[in-house]
DNA sequence: TTAAACAGGACAGAAAAGGTACTATTTGCC
DNA sequence: GGCAAATAGTACCTTTTCTGTCCTGTTTAA
């Protein structure tokens, strides 16, 4: 129906991880080769993420020996919508998004001009509730090996 | 942020153009060379995308000359996120979520899986509102600069 | 000075989407 | 009965996008 990139929901992992690891606000960081221990996903990967991330302002790098990741705000205080645009970009409806306006201007047929907009809407409210931490579990849960699932799952 | 298929676009314009035609529930059929030459796209593809609808059970084929499409429901009764079912498939957000269940055996370990679902039912009850008919214009539909607006959101 | 670690950009392989073409089947009409 | 129109289904090729990785530069504690 609607896709996520996969490094949206690697994202979550990561800063889940960071959490859980204390890398939190005013905290100590975390590397992104340990990430990449504790998380059991590729290094490169990590950083991309934790990349990414920085960028976004959702975490923060610090840089030079002794450096690493922590989290900018807790995660409840992080909305999922803001991790979805970091990696996904903004809400995108292809279709008449395409080039070609001249094309298009032939065309006065076209009754759906814009009108994905209300949809748009209706979807970036419905996120607006959902934070990271209610996408990250509680304390209990252990360390996951799951990202080697999720590779398995993507080679399908 | 999350992207459709171009055809879940066309479906929509195909949808409408079937409710202007008149080719409504017990009413006459539209050819799809016809719905090709009112709605400017490739004949191909307005079939493609009315064989999809057809499988979808929202457009009613009738084979063999004079034959054509016609709309099994009003749009009004008529979810968006059926289309978008047909085009996109059911949700899915990133791995966890598609098939292979057992694939994923160390689910426990995953502090993720099956934490979007209440992502994926927001997103879902955000949809369920809306049907085609709050997408499909009144007859004078405005050229589309908007879509270019949109094209350049996700060009960033 | 050295080494650890982030920052940024670039790249090849893989996957998916998009569009097209071809064939088979059905059915109204002469 | 035959022809033509139109849907139904399938398969293919091209293009784009995604994914994951690597390389180089920059920063900074020890």
């Amino acid at each position: 129906m609607l896709r996520l990139s996969k490094l949206t929901d690697y994202a979550v992992v990561v800063l889940s991880r960071l959490e859980q690891d204390g890398a939190v606000v005013g905290g100590r960081v975390q590397t992104a080769p340990g990430l990449a221990i504790s998380t059991g996903m590729a290094e490169p990967t990590v950083s991309k993420v934790l990349k990414i991330l920085g960028q976004a302002g959702l975490v923060e790098g610090v840089r030079g020996a002794r450096g690493g990741y922590r989290l900018a705000r807790p995660l409840h205080a992080m909305p999922l919508a803001e991790v979805i645009v970091a990696f996904d970009g903004p809400i995108a409806l292809t279709a008449c998004v395409d080039g070609s306006v001249n094309a298009c201007e032939t065309e006065d047929h076209c009754p759906v001009r814009g009108r994905w907009d209300p949809v748009n809407d209706a979807i970036r409210h419905a996120l607006s509730g959902i934070t990271v931490a209610d996408l990250s579990t509680p304390a209990g849960c252990a360390p996951m090996r799951a990202a080697a699932s999720i590779m398995n799952l993507m080679a399908e």
